[in-house]
Parts: C-alpha cells; structure tokens; sequence
DNA sequence: TATGAATGAGGGTTCATTCAT
DNA sequence: CATGAATGAACCCTCATTCAT
C-alpha cells in the first residue's frame, strides 16, 4: 500500500513536471516570437495543452515564468562555454576569458532567438542573483569556477568582480547590436575589436 | 485682414504646442514613475488635461510618444554635456571623450528617472537615427562634432564608428546598475575603473 | 465519482445553452427593434444578463450571431409551412408552392418583426447555403422535400431551380412593402396578384 | 456693384456647387469601396478636398448624403433606359416593359458597383417618392412616361401600379444575385427566364 | 490536482459634432 | 462660408483571475 502510494506519487510528481516543463517551452517560445507584451497566460496555457486555471498552479504571472526562463536559459549558455573552456588547457586568464566571450558569442551567434530573449531581459542583478548562485538544479557552479580561476592565475587584478562586471556588459550590450542588425559590424568583422579592448581593459586592471 | 487671420493662426499653432508639451511631459512623468506597460493612454490624456481623442490628433500611439520623449531627452544630455566641453580647453581626443563620459554620467547620477528612462530605451540603432542625425529643431550637431574632433585629432584610430559604440555601450549599460543600485560599485568608485577602461579600449584602437 | 463528473458535465452543458439562448434570443429583439448598427454588444450582453466578456465565449462578432439567428429563424418559417403542407393532400406542385407562399407571407403577416429581420437579411445565397443545407439541428430537411416535390409532381420544368429562385426573390421583395407599408396594396388584397402571378410564371416555365 | 456682387454670387454658387458634388462623388465612392458603415464623414470630406465642418454646411449626416445619391443614380439609370426606348418604335406595352429591363440590366452588368449599391439601398418606398416624384433637377419624368404608356396600350390590365410592382421586385432582387454570384445562373442565361416571366405576369394581368 | 466557463475592468481607437477662428 | 482642433461618448475586444465542478 505504501509502495502503491509512493509510486502513485512518484506519477503524479512526473506528470507534474512535464506539464511544468510543457509551459515553459510554449512560454519560450511564445515570448520569442511576439514578445512578452503580446503573450498572454491563455495563449500559453492553450499551446501547453492545458488549462487556464492550471497555469497558476506552477507560476504566479506572466513575469514569475519569464523570470525562471531567463536563468535556466542564461545558466544553459555559461554551462556550454565553461564545458568547453575545460577541454582547453589555457595558460593565462586573459586567453581563458576570451575564449569564454568567443564562445558565448558564438552560441547567441547560431540562436538569435535565444539571444534577443537574454539580451532584453538578463542585467547584472538578475544576474549576480540567479546565475552566480548555485542553486539545486544547477550543473555548472559559476562563482566557484570564476573565484578559483582568479586565484591561480599568476597575474592578479585589482578589483575582478568589477573586471567581471565591466566586460560582461561591454559584452552583452555590443553583441546584441552587432548580431542582429550587423551594426556597426558584423559579428565577425567586430570580435577582433572586442577582443583587443577586453584584453586593455584587463591589462589596466593588472596590479 | 490678412493680419488677423495671420494672428490667429499664430495663436493656435502656439495652442497645439502648448497641448503636445504637456501631453509629452505627462507621458515622460508616467513613463518614469509606473512603467510604460503600466500606462495607458487614457492615464496620460487625463493627468495632461486633454481628451483622450486629442492625444491621436498628435501621437499614433504609445510608443510614437515614447520615441519621441526619447531622443529629445537623449539630445538634451548630449548638448549640456558638449557646451561643457567647449568651455574647456582639452588637448587630446582621450581627454576629450573622459570629460564628456564624466560629465553624462553626473548628469545621469543627479537625475536617475532621466537615467532609467534613457538606459531601458535608447538603443545604439536609435542612438545613430534620432541623436547623430541633425534634425530641424536640435541645438547641437552631434556627428559633426564628433567628425571634426576625431579629424583635428593628433593620433588617429582604427575604426572610430567601433569605438565610440564600443565605449557608449560599456557606459550605458555599467552606468545604470551603478548608479541605481551600487553594483558592483557606487558609481563614484566605479568611475576610475570606467575611465582607465576606456583609455585602454581606445589606446588599443590606436593605429 | 463518474457519475458525478458526468452530471457536473451535463448541468455545465445545460448552463451554456441557457446562456446561449440568452444571448440570442436577446439580439433578435435588439436587432429587430433599434436595427442592427445601433446595437452593441455591450447592450446584447447586458439585457441578455451576462458579462461582456462572455459573449464572446460563443460568438465572434455582431454579425456572427446575426447569421446563427437568420438560418433559425427562416428554417423554422420553412419547417412550420411544410408541416401544415404534408397535412393537405394536395395534387399539383403549383398548388403546393402557391400553398407554402400563403402560408409563409401569413407567417410574416402575424410577425412583422420577423418579416422586417428576414426580409433584411435573407439573400438568396445565405438561403441556399444555410436552409437548404440540413445541418445537425435542423428538423426539417428542405432540399430533399423539394426535390422529392419535383421528382412526383406530373408536370416538368424546365430549371427548377431558377424557377423556385424567381418565385422566392418575387415573393420576399413584395411582401415585405406590402405587410408593412400596406404599399402598393394591403397583403390581402396582393394576394391574388401575387398567387396568379406565380403560376403564371410556373405555366411559362412548363416543358 | 450690383453687377459686381451678383456676379460674386455667382461664383460663391458656383463653388458650393463643386463643393457639393465633390462631396457626392467622394462619398459615392467610398460607400461603393468600403461600405456605408465602415465610412465615416471624416473620409468623405478629407478625400473630397474639403473640411470636415464643411460637410454639414451640405449634408445632415451619412444617411442623409446617401439617400442624395441613390435617387440621383437610380434616376440616372431610368433616364439612359428610357432615352433608349424613345428611339425604338415598339408596340405592344409588353415589348416596351422588356425593353426597359434588358437595358436596365445591362447598365448593372456594366456597372458592377452601381448594381450593388443601389440594389442594396432602393427600395419601392424610396423608388415611389423620389424617382416617381419629377424633382426640379430631374430631366426624366418617369410618372408621366409611365402614365402615358399605359394610357396608350391597346392591351389593359388589372392593376398598373401592382403590375409595376411585382415587375421592379422580381427584377431587382434576382438581377443582384446573378450579376453579382451568377447564383442561380449567369445573368445572360437567365435572362430569357425572367422576360418569360415577366410577360407571363403581363399576361396573367390583362383584363 | 485540474478544468474552463464566467467575469468585468480596462485598454486602444474611432468619430460625429461643435465652435472659435 | 470655410476651417480643423478639440471633444468625450461609445465601441470592440482582451485578459488576468476566480471558482464551481
């Protein structure tokens, strides 16, 4: 009886989960295509397969399921990057960080999509709060792997957090521009740019 | 007769002016206060003391009100920050380009709604249509001041258009979360780091 | 506990015919009394006793419900004239026809707001689409009836249909001036006019 | 200067004329384009070149330009007909009748829009008082033609005017569904149908 | 848990009409 | 006569939210 329980539970618990995950994906994908304005909860609700009534079960409004959105999406980019990263065997944390900024531009590069729905709503708060927190369902553990990269490279800068957080909006906010409307460049033709001025900022921050 | 009727025309053309400024300074009040999501247009004919209907005679919609609201601010911050430029006497384009950073991000630390209005609309596309674009009614010629010093500068850079998008977003966007939440640093401390990261971007820039 | 659903079901099931009635029935008379352009749906919805919102629930627009109500109404005109037909044992399809437009134009003599919704809106192309297609719910199945009627009858035609075309566009554009203007005569007095020319053009149409 | 100010009368007369028939034509144009109820008067005097304060110096409202239109259009019609006819040399009242309406519907089928709008707006009500009554600016006097030609018909019949009647209703409501849809037959192939009727109807009414 | 019918406030927009010029 | 800016009522329609089932 128990065990009729249990797996009774463990159902439901699945069954809630795939309506949860059902949401999400239809939320993305309806926030991408027409934005977050002209997506209302029914037009979610209906494309999930379930009811409107239920959608509250999972999420408090349209913003609460937008907000869960942008962290597993952002986490998801980081995750790929940094998997890459340790395939490498990089000396300097300079080339370690270039070549992180590489291939999240790469990524965004290849999903415009993805990157029109970070790009517009991941800024440095959500970001400290929701990516540099590991939480339970995370894989990759971001505040750890930047503290340690910074403590064994040989060259030590003045204030990282403040390096992390002026490259990572230098980042974020040309990327957009360059990727989607090819101005002033085009991705390609801008990353030497890019590059050379995260490695002066860098190299300014040296101690 | 020619004079009366050329008076009173005079008289309700400076009547639609009257009607269009207030509609725009309600909107930017409203804007800046609730969020554009959160204010409709009745919310702004109201508070600007016309009839709804009127507000259509002048705008097509919410986001006509709010383009325009935008460059016209953006225009002002620049002009204030360029007649500041030429009282002074600076040598070279580095200095020159610090003194304007500075002397937008006082403008945008004394007046935050301004900031968060500017920051969360003005992108580098509308940045090169509505401010470098002379339009009948602006003071200041940004492209042409911006032309003239890069030409009556001494050292010369490789792609000034890269740079200055470079160097404009890394300030917008380390700007707003410095100065409306102090992180990672109050912008006061932040300001150092800023300025030595642009010196840096554009000595790498350097030809 | 399947019953339970299952009467939940049904009474919900009652609950939205109820509404539906409500709305229908309560446009009819708004249509037929202040015409169809100065009704609202907001005055549908609020004599009918339901939220705005909820008639929307069941009909697109103004013009869906009035063409739910135009195919109800003239087939229930129809089914009613070929009810008292099949209690007559009447010989010839001219009498039959001549019998089904006295029948019909004394319909619409005691119901001149019906007359007045019909004749407004009833075109020959909405008749064959709605009437003379037998959907779910209609009782009476009038194209088989007519056909069955041309198949018995002794006499031929030459296009039945075109025949049955003239003869109902003659009758629906006298009566309606007739019943309500009494213009050019009285109905009862058209009558004959009307009846004589009928199988005058019938006679003329004879193989 | 009574010369002076009669011939500025003249002039203003004579503008309020082109004002006028301006209006008209804009107005006939839109109502045939976009239907009468998606017309608003701001259309109509915007496209007509004139203010729109200056539309009630001429008409009272929508309607009231539009009933303008159909006496005048239809009259047009009847004129053109009968033009026609007087250089035929028919006998019989029958031939002329048909006569009438071959060129009647001929004028619709080549006039597609013309066919529309006054099919959708004359009715004998209207027909009775305005295109009957020989206004001022009327060439036609359909009455006395009419009148006239019964007159002189060898042939009698029961009732003209009911006659007239069923003949204009018959006529009107089919020629609309076939030129328009060719719903039941193409309007050449039922021609011969309706002028077979309508001297069966003839027929059916002599005395 | 899950449903989806019902709600009604509120949004955007249009437009006939007026009236000072 | 002619204008057209201003009005504000009225319209259509959407949607977040609730709640009985």
């Amino acid at each position: 009886m128990d065990d009729k329980i249990k797996k009774a539970a463990g159902k439901a618990e699945v069954n809630k989960r795939i309506k949860k995950d059902a949401l999400l994906n239809t939320a993305f994908e309806l926030f991408t295509n027409q934005g977050i304005n002209n997506t209302s909860i029914s037009n979610i609700a209906e494309k999930a397969g379930v009811a409107k009534g239920t959608f509250y079960l999972y999420f408090k409004d349209k913003y609460d399921i937008r907000n869960f959105l942008i962290s597993r999406k952002a986490q998801e980019v980081f995750a790929k990057a940094d998997d890459e990263l340790q395939n490498m065997k990089l000396e300097s944390l300079e080339d370690k960080i270039v070549f992180l900024a590489d291939h999240i531009i790469n990524q965004f590069s290849e999903d415009r999509i993805l990157l029109g729905f970070i790009s517009k709503n991941l800024s440095w708060g959500i970001f400290k709060k929701q990516i540099m927190t590991s939480s339970e369902d995370t894989a990759v553990n971001l505040p750890q792997i930047i503290e340690e990269a910074f403590l064994t490279s040989r060259t030590k800068y003045r204030n990282p957090e403040v390096m992390i957080f002026m490259i990572i909006e230098l980042l974020s906010s040309t990327v957009y521009s360059s990727i989607l409307y090819e101005d002033p460049l085009p991705i390609e033709e801008l990353k030497p740019y890019l590059f050379d001025s995260i490695r002066s900022i860098m190299h300014s921050q040296q101690i």
